[in-house]
DNA sequence: TTGTACGCGTTATCAC
DNA sequence: GTGATAACGCGTACAA
């Protein structure tokens, strides 16, 4: 059979062989820089060749596929063996389907153990069902964001699990048409309309802020992110409606904005503990924003009443342990795989909205009295 | 052209147009359980027909290349956007080369800060490169890893960096003969010669140790995880170095293995401090234990001297700040990721070996004197 | 500048 | 039970 061809490989070996007619590879890892017969990548044909079957037999021993002689079998298993053949899933799902058992995410930044424990159960669900998750960080920039889910849709990603950092989503409005499902963690698409997780942000911020209250506080600053950010936005609006539901005025010098640098959010807490009348407590609306504050009262010597959302390992430990909104990060990435996988296998209804519950755990920062 | 084919799929659309003609894509989302067009993903071929020119020069546009003219390219370009044209890279990757732009990371836990700033660092890294990574959490299982970087390569995945959980790597052998370059973090390969990135475990454990000694302790406890763990066992070895330095007698009572579970941790921490000679300081061999152990002496109501390896967000705020043993976790996936990409961009020097130092963070846990 | 023919490694179809 | 052949979507080589 095709001879001509593996000759002409060979060819381009022989400059690489010693003078007794072997490969060098000895004197390198692996034999690198010598091109020898193992360099091949075995395929099914020459699978098909060894065991002198034809390929498709290979491809249905392969397969597990029924209709092959129990020592017809044998013969190729060995043959895949000794070639340490493996199927090429690029070929294989260019034939099958075009698209990949592989599934994308889409977070800002992996080392944020908000996200990180995102996908940790994003993962575990995918591993479950058999299918591997490219993760990409968007650094919270919108372009970044649309080239990262460009390149995954390039690749044939089955689904997409997206925590947006962009305002308008209409540009993968042509890949849901397609039939690929797209989920929003976290934070709503905007102009499109989808599946969508959300965590209970307005409710953890309004009960946690209603905790302050029922301590005595009334006057709470806030030191908060990107106020276009959904989720910080959603936190504050549940901030103002318990102030509002307790006929709390709405002080905007106690609201810090923008402060998701570490060092900006320390500032916020000079800035707000510097006031002529300055607040008795802070809620900060996420778990860098509050342990840039921890570390900036440890550092001025205050004591102020605390509420954060988000919790965090060790906030229980600290000096004064740190009252925190809770939720399960972890439970948003797996049931949005779930969901994911539910629209793979056939699951057709309407965009679904979930809402995942957050839980105000009691530590001690939270009831801390009104100086 | 090939007409005959296209109209066989027209046909298959026809049952599920409605009466007019049109599909009811008005109902449900993306017109899901409808198959109108939109819903066939537009190929090259497509696209060629769409503007009138050959599936070559539609390939020269979204490629780039040149000798397309001025207005071809024009009409090339507007007919892709219309039909929301993208390259499918499985097909590309298939012609080109079978491998692919995206490369592997095995680890065991993404929800493990060590880890996720693994993570980070390599996927920073193989933007740059413009790649993409599949992350996969083995759970420290040997099978799953196998059964992880088996599916990582059915993906053709263009290289693999692995904190490997298996105590036999022979099994990557024919992969790495393949030339896929493999890449070894946080601890070595077995049966297996190829590119490794450490850290400096026995050292740094050792300069901890001497720390402890340096401020009076003689007896100093142990809490490890499991032994056969590599990372684990040079950071013990470390502390073994530094008892014999300073003829110190090794006590085997004062070493807990397998103490990874945070309630096990806990249990070590009773066992040590209830012995009749117990240790006045604790060496931890990782963030998990620390974090365990500080947990169980917080509860306890015990103060015990306590240096840990790896460093962790918050130890500089807790009661009795931790003096630990940290390093730059993020540069050892930066490094790895950098030498992956020199060896797909044919470095072939001899398996490298690096190492990343530690650096000792004295706080004030490691200070604290014997009792 | 543009197009044609073929092949990448696999699976589907339909013979035998 | 087994095999020949076409096709998936794209890039390469070469012709026009």
């Amino acid at each position: 059979m095709n001879d001509g061809c593996n000759e002409g490989r060979d060819e381009g070996n022989d400059v690489m062989l010693n003078e007794h007619g072997f490969s060098s590879d000895e004197q390198g890892s692996f034999g690198e820089g010598s091109v020898d017969a193992s360099k091949i990548r075995p395929t099914m044909q020459s699978v098909a060749k060894a065991a002198g079957v034809s390929l498709k037999t290979v491809s249905r021993v392969v397969n597990n596929e029924p209709n092959v002689g129990i020592d017809t079998r044998e013969k190729v298993s060995k043959a895949i063996e000794e070639l340490s053949f493996r199927r090429n899933d690029l070929a294989r799902n260019l034939r099958q389907g075009q698209i990949s058992t592989t599934i994308g995410l889409i977070i800002e930044d992996i080392a944020n153990p908000f996200y990180s424990n995102i996908a940790h159960g994003v993962e575990k669900v995918a591993q479950r069902y058999h299918y591997m998750v490219i993760i990409s960080n968007s650094e919270e920039n919108a372009q970044r964001e649309q080239e990262l889910s460009n390149a995954l849709f390039r690749r044939r990603v089955a689904g997409l699990l997206i925590v947006p950092a962009s305002h308008d989503h209409s540009y993968l409005l042509p890949e849901a048409r397609l039939g690929t499902p797209i989920i929003f963690l976290d934070r709503p698409p905007d102009h499109l309309y989808t599946d969508t997780i959300l965590l209970d942000n307005r409710g953890g911020a309004r009960k946690g802020i209603e905790h302050l209250i029922a301590h005595g506080h009334r006057r709470i600053g806030v030191i908060g992110g990107d106020p276009q950010v959904y989720s910080g936005a959603e936190r504050l609006a549940g901030y103002r409606e318990a102030l509002a539901a307790h006929a709390i005025p709405y002080d905007e010098a106690l609201l810090c904005s923008n402060r998701d640098e570490p060092l900006k959010a320390q500032e916020a807490v000079y800035e707000l503990l510097t006031l002529a009348d300055p607040p008795t407590a802070l809620f900060t609306t996420n778990n860098r924003i509050s342990i840039a504050v921890i570390r900036a009262l440890y550092s001025m010597q205050r004591q102020v009443a605390l509420v954060g959302f988000d919790d965090f390992e060790l906030a229980e430990l600290l000096p004064v342990p740190i009252t925190v909104i809770a939720h399960d990060a972890a439970a948003l990435g797996e049931q949005a795989a779930e969901l994911l996988f539910a629209r793979l296998h056939g699951d057709d209804r309407l965009p679904q909205h979930l809402i995942i519950p957050t839980e105000l755990v009691v530590r001690g920062s939270g009831e801390l009295p009104p100086e």
